[in-house]
RNA sequence: GUGGGCAUAGCUCAGUUGGUUAGAGCGCCGGAUUGUGGUUCCGGAGGUCGGGGGUUCAAGUCCCCUUGUCCACCCCA
């Protein structure tokens, strides 16, 4: 036959991306400073499985979701889902795992969640979340410790200018109960969450000829999404908008807590705004809810997104399992640094690299790297003894700060050059001193 | 899922009303420089013009399908 091989053509699914070095080095920094911060407020690591029951997952983030959830049946006739969050299956892991725990329980997860949506800039079918949630408990200190969690987060991964838009999900609902728009709920807060877009003009109209609001109710919504203000101010005008439920007073005063709460825990005003038109967020949310965007770059979405759902172990469990918590979009919030070149380009994963230089010195090149290495800094031996320019070469190419250079004379008189990369200049140091005087240079 | 724009060398892009062997810059490899790289000079490799089909004497250029990507809607991290 043909001696000519048909090659398959490499290439990878729409929405499924690989990850050279310099793009993972930065998305492994921002997950550990993820878990990092989170560590920092007692939240504990756990995971799951990426495939579930479809029954586990479907209907609970609602018919969207759904739509998008990846599914198959097994080899054994199961159905099968890939999740889509990681919310979802939490609240099945908590129902099955809440006797052995205990509440109020704090975990977070970091993990690749999958959805079958068209593609965007920031949006992708495969994607990692990383999640921190508090379950057993209702009260508003864990509502307030998720804004300060992401807070926190934002800052440590670097960044200054943002906002934490918050709202509840118990105001709009008794905004639309003194209404008596109740029934109608779902399509009337998708039509307001256009505001922004659309205007006000675009969102009468369409309150009124597509959803069949009379002029004072639809005058009243957008009266109530266009608020502006200091919380404390908005609070004030709200107040009389939802007094006529019971839901939005609970909701009224949980916002009021929360925001009294985290100025005084310090996080400036102008970071953490209510803004009372916010609706969105899955269909399992039944509190405070929380959004965050970047004020450089608002047009890639909310890169940390979540809110407070009360009732979403009870599909699984009769115990009574309220939780909060958000979720922080690794690969969108990376898309966005990238734009705004907050990373660095290099991909060396260790600070020193090591030229060979005569083959057989490779036992001392081992034993010198294993010396560093012992000594707690990271060593890279180039594999085979080059030309030293063209290992200098690859050296700068990966972005190496220091090169630890040794042959014949260095290794029989105690030696090896230090050489920083970045300055190129190079010293004699005694081995001994080696790691001591990397440890100054870096 | 719906609608629109792109798709030419590793990267960023040229490519005239369809018309001979498809170009540039950067990068890469080799040499000048047999143990010290980012400059300079010389030389070199590398392209099924995303894939498939069609129209034509002739297609990178026109048409259809397909895949990918970007944008808008929808929704969301």
């Amino acid at each position: 036959m043909s001696s000519k091989k048909q090659l398959i053509q490499p290439r990878t699914l729409k929405g499924f991306r690989d990850f050279l070095p310099a793009a993972m080095i930065p998305r492994e920094r921002l997950i550990d400073t993820a878990k990092g911060v989170y560590r920092s407020f007692g939240f504990s690591p756990i995971d799951t499985p990426s495939l579930e029951y479809t029954e586990v997952l479907l209907g609970k983030g609602g018919a969207e979701t759904d739509k998008q959830m990846y599914r198959f049946t097994d080899h054994g006739g199961r159905d099968v889902g890939m999740r889509f969050d990681l919310t979802v299956p939490f609240a099945r892991f908590a129902a099955q795992h809440i006797g052995t725990l205990g509440t109020p329980f704090k975990r977070y997860h970091v993990g690749p969640v999958w959805r079958g949506e068209n593609t965007q800039r920031g949006r992708y079918r495969e994607f990692i979340q990383c999640d921190f949630d508090t379950i057993g408990t209702t009260s508003t200190t864990s509502d307030v410790e998720a804004a300060l969690v992401i807070h926190e987060l934002f800052r440590a991964i670097g960044f200054e200018r943002f906002t934490i838009r918050i709202n509840d999900r118990r105001l709009l609902t008794g905004l639309l109960e003194s209404l008596d728009l109740l029934e109608q709920q779902t399509s009337v807060l998708r039509v307001l969450d256009k505001l922004d877009k659309a205007g006000p003009g675009a969102v009468a109209s369409e309150l009124k000829d597509g959803v069949g609001l009379s002029e004072a109710q639809v005058s009243a919504v957008l009266e109530f999404a266009q608020l502006e203000g200091s919380p404390a101010a908005l609070l004030e005008a709200i107040e009389p908008l939802v007094r006529g439920a019971e839901v939005g007073l609970a909701g009224h005063s949980g916002l009021a807590t929360l925001f009294e709460a985290a100025t005084a825990a310090g996080v400036p005003a102008e970071r953490i705004k209510l803004d009372p038109s916010i609706a969105r967020g899955l269909d399992y949310y039944t509190g405070a809810i929380f959004e965050t965007f970047l004020d450089d770059l608002p047009g890639i979405g909310s890169c940390c997104s979540g809110g407070r759902y009360d009732d979403l172990a009870t599909l699984y469990t009769k115990q009574d399992l309220p939780g909060v918590g958000a979720s922080l979009g690794v690969d969108r919030l990376l898309a966005a640094m990238e734009e705004l070149g907050m990373i660095e380009a290099q991909s060396a994963p260790c600070p020193v690299f090591m030229p060979m230089l005569e083959k057989d010195r490779l036992g001392d090149y081992l034993a010198l790297a294993r010396e560093l290495r012992a000594a707690g800094v990271g060593v890279e031996l180039y594999p085979e003894p080059r030309k030293l320019g063209a290992q200098l070469k690859y050296a700068d190419r990966r972005g190496f700060a220091l090169a630890v250079i040794a042959g014949s004379s260095e290794f029989e008189s105690g030696t090896c050059q230090l050489k920083d990369l970045r300055a190129k200049e190079g010293v004699e140091v005694a081995r001994g001193d080696l790691a001591a005087r990397i440890g100054e240079l870096l």
